[in-house]
DNA sequence: AGACGTACCTGACAGC
DNA sequence: TGCTGTCAGGTACGTC
């Protein structure tokens, strides 16, 4: 599920919430814990409270008064505020109690998970590997960083290195969106073509963290793509698809031509 | 550099 | 009913 908008709705969940004295940690399944023991999670957190989130790309941060508690995703997490009578839902991983519920990082796949860091510095130094956040980039940062890679649109869109946060429905929604077709080879796009593909970018990200989601809508690829016979929302074309390392890629084939 | 395959996990669904 | 294969919005790593 998470991509840049999901994940900046999780990041104003935690923000409700800062400033409130952490009353435990609960690891329910260490399986999510990435180079850190239950134990040492409670010690660090336990009595401190979160100071206000950060997001880069996909993944969020979370300072507590010294340590940083980094998350990631993956394709079913989620970070989501609740009573504590609320039932625990299975997939519920890590609990951090508060005076009045609780935060539940919940993961069903278990791909990604929870790190913690001792300092800012050290969170920083984990992200260190990937690109500019998506929404912090400007046109011309999006056309340089485009122009220097010779792979396929769709691929240079949601390598993390490159720029952070997209993921495969916002890349294939952006493609759509701009009309551009997301095989053809990053550094071939002309300045027109940029120039939609930012407008493009900057109105689907927009509108998605308003959703906190990529919104699954009738008059959006995302709402089409996982029809039975999914058609174009714009001309009713049927949808092209087909896998690009390892993710499933679709398009209009009349909307977006030039493919190859 | 870039494209692929594989691996890490769990669950839903189609088809036999 | 139960099995198998495939697919799902994540990334890392090895190989060509």
């Amino acid at each position: 599920m998470p991509e840049l908008p999901d994940v900046e709705g999780f990041r104003r969940v935690l923000a409700e919430h800062t400033g409130e004295p952490i009353a435990s940690v609960s690891v329910l399944d260490p399986g999510v814990l990435r180079g850190v023991t239950a134990r040492r999670l409670r010690t660090a957190l336990r009595g401190r409270r979160f100071e206000e989130p950060h997001r880069h790309g996909k993944w969020l941060l979370a300072p507590a008064q010294g340590p940083v508690v980094l998350l990631h995703f993956g394709m079913t997490g989620s970070l989501t505020w609740h009573r504590p009578d609320e039932p625990r839902h299975r997939h519920d991983r890590v609990v951090w109690k508060l005076p009045d519920g609780e935060l539940r990082y919940r993961d069903m796949r278990k791909l990604q998970g929870v790190r913690l860091a001792a300092t800012a510095q050290e969170a920083d130094e984990t992200l260190e590997t990937l690109g500019p956040d998506a929404l912090n980039l400007s046109r011309d940062d999006l056309a340089a960083t485009l122009s220097a890679h010779r792979g396929r649109l769709k691929t240079t869109l949601t390598d993390q290195a490159v720029i952070a946060g997209l993921g495969n429905l916002l890349a294939d929604e952006i493609c759509w969106r701009a009309r551009i077709n997301p095989l053809r080879p990053a550094r071939d796009l002309t300045a027109p073509d940029l120039t939609t593909l930012h407008r493009a970018m900057r109105r689907v990200l927009h509108d998605s963290i308003k959703a906190a989601r990529v919104p699954p809508r009738r008059t959006w690829l995302t709402g089409a793509r996982d029809t039975p016979a999914p058609t174009c929302p714009r001309c009713g074309t049927p949808l092209e698809s087909r896998r690009l390392s390892g993710r499933r890629t679709v398009w209009c084939p009349h909307c977006q031509p030039d493919g190859a």
